[in-house]
DNA sequence: ATTGAAGTACACG
DNA sequence: CTAACGCGTGTACTTCAAT
């Protein structure tokens, strides 16, 4: 029983978002993220436009290297409230390409039934199996990014495939502003030639881990490495195994198109926390506790909005130099007391402060929900 | 032998 | 000074202690 599944993702979102508010930046170099503050800042870019994105800036870049790449670039802080509005509005839109009544998530668990996954604010998954033919999908994408462009005067890109891996990787080739089917027959072709890096779930560890496979380290020659898909297929599930342990197994199923993911709307939140970076690197009790509280009391109030508990306390630190450290508690028994999670996370953090002299440039709460 | 806790590493949007 | 590197969340691994 094969499925089709659609992946929509909008195109950089943020950015477009700010270009669609004020069309006097279309056509120019945008970039959302942290304020550069000269070159100074010590955020990161959170979308560039593509014009941006000619002088090499992306995303989860170092505000301060975009601004060194780019510094007459229109640098936008991030406008959360309004993307989530219009990101709202477009997952509307998306849902309504479904069926009137979608099977209820437990007694839908039927592998191929309509349903609806929201991954991130610009991106979610379709799984149209019901529509039977590739074309229709086809028909019904094209319908739905005119409907997005109409109504909210934004483009987005569409991958359609057998399963979610290759819905996400078909639209990633595609963007910006397309859409791409990759059906069945075609799977082989699409990935192999691809870089190892485009196979969700390679990132830049494993990356360079498979990259310099083949490297003779007693005759230091250069073997061939695995750079391109087709290359990471000739290696084992086994040896891959060795490397990566379960992911290398996943990785191994991927390379060849696998990926059984149903589309779900189930998702269960199992930690809330918070985080901040200091302007510049601290040892100042009343920057570092009087931030630290501020984070306790909001951690907590997510925590009494959904009626959480929790177990275990993480607080984590990270000093001058970016070496980062966790420091973890828990509990004898669940509380969503405010009183002990003021007292313990403040116990933690303490002994970071002892046990480490450095200058702190971060530091961090999460806590374990149950 | 298994489970739980603590800490680290890596990935993704 | 070839480093610059947020935030929120999830999964997996290793080590060690307790059951």
């Amino acid at each position: 029983m094969e499925r089709i599944i659609l992946h929509i993702d909008m195109d950089y979102f943020f950015a477009q978002i700010e270009e669609r508010e004020n069309p006097q930046f279309k056509g120019k170099s945008i970039v959302v993220g942290a304020d550069p503050k000269e070159g100074k800042g010590r955020g990161v870019v959170s979308t560039a436009s593509y014009e941006a994105r000619k002088y090499g800036i992306h995303s989860a870049m170092p505000i301060s290297k975009a601004y060194q790449l780019c510094p007459k670039a229109i640098f936008l802080p991030v406008n959360m409230e309004l993307y989530q509005k219009v990101s709202e509005e477009i997952m509307e839109i998306v849902k309504k390409y479904l069926p009137r009544s979608i099977p209820s998530e437990s007694e839908g668990l039927l592998r191929g039934s309509p349903a609806f996954e929201q991954v991130s604010l610009d991106e979610a998954y379709l799984d149209l199996s019901f529509l039977k033919s590739y074309s229709k999908t086809e028909a019904l994408a094209t319908k739905l990014k005119n409907e997005i462009l109409e109504k909210e005067k934004l483009t987005a890109t569409i991958g359609i495939g057998p399963n979610k891996l290759i819905a996400k990787m078909a639209a990633e080739k595609a963007k910006p502003n397309g859409l791409l089917i990759i059906k069945p027959n075609q799977v082989k072709s699409f990935l192999e030639p691809l870089d190892i890096e485009d196979l969700p779930g390679i990132g830049p560890k494993t990356g360079e881990k498979l990259r310099v496979i083949g490297i003779n380290p007693h005759t230091k020659s250069f073997g061939v490495g695995v750079n391109k898909i087709k290359e990471l297929k000739k290696l084992s599930k086994e040896k891959l195994a060795e490397m990566f342990g379960v992911v290398g197994e996943a990785i191994y199923e991927r390379a060849r198109g696998i990926d059984e993911e149903p589309v779900s709307s189930e998702e269960i939140i199992k930690s809330i926390g918070k985080q901040i970076t200091f302007e510049k690197d601290t040892r100042d009790s009343e920057i570092i506790f009087g931030n630290f509280e501020k984070m306790i009391k909001e951690v907590h109030d997510e925590l009494k909005e959904n009626n959480f508990s929790f177990k275990t306390i993480t607080v984590i630190c990270r000093f001058q130099g970016f070496e980062t450290h966790t420091k973890s508690k828990t509990l004898k028994e669940l509380t969503n007391n405010f009183a002990i999670l003021k007292k313990e996370a403040k116990k933690l953090l303490l002994r970071f402060m002892i046990e480490n002299p450095k200058l702190i440039r971060l530091i961090g709460l999460r806590v374990k929900i149950c």
